[in-house]
RNA sequence: GGGCGUGUGCCCGAGUGGUUAAAGGGGACGGGCUGUAAACCCGUUGGCUAUGCCUACCUAGGUUCGAAUCCUAGCGCGCCCA
């Protein structure tokens, strides 16, 4: 198979089973990707993400950067040998950062100032040549294109905009990115609005035109981003499904920041393949499992002598060694090992969701799946 | 036996005449978390026949229009002296 080429092994409706290459091995689809933004997972170890088979872990680019620094990611021979993890690895481009970092960008401006206020409050100016020049240095296997986020609600003039801004700096990353073994993925924006997102993938599909015209690259797959900012799950799969239909079909789709167990099953079913999200972690270092009958509370008092496993249909470690009133003490006691414990777990549900997701499709039974999944005690929480 | 000090809600602890059902912690209980400024944040935490009433700052008296706050005695605890 050669690099970045994405295989569709089956499709289901317009759900995807499909195989892509890294410089760092395969991953399959559909996925969820662990987040890992400091080159760690939360409360994860490698061995766990092996475990676990994370296949791709994400890392931030604004965070590397701020720290430890890229030259000392860049010494260590990258960011896979900095973390020992060997797998596919994905990083993001900071731009989510910067949608709440930076002051206003002026006009004109071919980049974007910030300041970063989360670390040292030192200033700094980014430009999409720029990020690539610090992501091709951190040496991920898949890197972002340079973005703009919107939040929920804006105005339309303010989603224009930033739509705008990303596809122009779409084109400047395809341009600057330069590393042979490492794919580059364009972003699709456009808020809530169907127009300004099938614009913004029209755009995408036309700067990588021009690009592999003058002899450039393509995109070597494609992210969603602006979803998942404050709407309510309904808005989302208004368009969803169109966006997906307009992107080529031999690329991966990946729904940026989405990590809700029935949006996943969902948002498989009209086409996408990709999803990252910080939930299964953060969620689960605060105390909240995904269950096979909905989130679980773990501080809840109810559990206090419940021995059984947290959730008994769950094969994982966590679900199989112990159980929820050992579970419960440990995160009412503050103890390390609860958050380490459902981040492990929380991971495996969404994992092995897709796992299960993928055999659907593989058997081309998808909508059956969805059915199932949308009237079953977990998609109640939704 | 004497002197000094102290006693606040489940716990610790602020408050030293009125705006105090009583700051702030902790604990308990509940909720939240979506390209990680998050091992974090937010509620509730005397009772009730509940836009009001009752009971409450060791106990019992007292001063005062009004006391957790002042006085007297007792009890508990702490330190010092004998």
């Amino acid at each position: 198979m050669a690099l970045f080429d994405y295989t569709i092994e089956a499709q289901s409706g317009a759900a995807r089973a499909g195989r892509y290459a890294t410089a760092h091995g395969d991953f399959t689809t559909p996925l969820f990707m662990p987040v890992g933004t400091h080159a760690t997972v939360k409360g994860v170890t490698i061995a766990g993400l092996h475990e676990l088979n994370a296949q791709v872990v994400l890392a931030n680019t604004y965070h590397l950067y701020m720290r430890p620094g890229v030259d000392v990611v860049e010494e260590a021979g990258g960011v896979h040998e900095f973390m020992a993890y060997d797998g596919p690895m994905l990083t993001d481009s900071g731009g989510f950062q910067l949608f709440s970092l930076a002051h206003m960008m002026k006009p004109g401006d071919d980049g974007v100032k910030f300041r970063a206020d989360d670390y040292d409050g030192s200033k700094h100016f980014w430009t999409p040549e720029i990020n690539m020049d610090i992501q091709e240095r951190i040496g991920a296997d898949i890197v972002m294109q340079l973005d703009q986020c919107v939040g929920y609600p804006a105005e339309r003039k303010d989603v224009e905009a930033s739509t705008k801004l990303s596809w122009e700096w779409a084109e400047r990353c395809l341009a600057a990115h330069k590393r042979p073994d490492q794919a580059l993925f364009g972003i699709v924006q456009g808020g809530m609005h169907l127009d300004l997102r099938l614009e913004s993938v029209r755009r995408l599909l036309d700067i990588e035109k021009a690009n592999v015209e003058a002899g450039g690259r393509r995109f070597d797959g494609f992210g969603i981003g602006g979803y998942s900012v404050g709407e309510d799950h309904e808005t989302m799969f208004e368009t969803l499904g169109d966006v997906c239909a307009a992107l080529p079909a031999d690329r991966p789709r990946y729904l940026m920041g989405v990590g809700n167990p029935t949006t996943l099953v969902r948002a498989v079913g009209v086409g996408v393949d990709m999803f990252d999200c910080v939930l299964p972690t953060r969620t689960g270092r605060m105390g909240t499992a995904f269950s096979s009958q909905g989130r679980m509370n773990m501080r809840n008092a109810k559990y206090t002598r419940d021995f059984s496993p947290l959730d008994p249909q769950c094969t994982c470690t966590t679900c199989t060694q112990h159980t929820r009133a050992y579970i419960r003490h440990l995160v009412k006691q503050d103890e390390m090992l609860g958050g380490i414990l459902l981040s492990m777990h929380n991971l495996h549900y969404l994992i092995d969701l897709m796992r299960r997701a993928r055999e659907a499709v593989l058997a081309g039974t998808y909508d059956r799946f969805l059915a199932d999944w949308m009237s079953s005690p977990a998609a109640q929480d939704y």
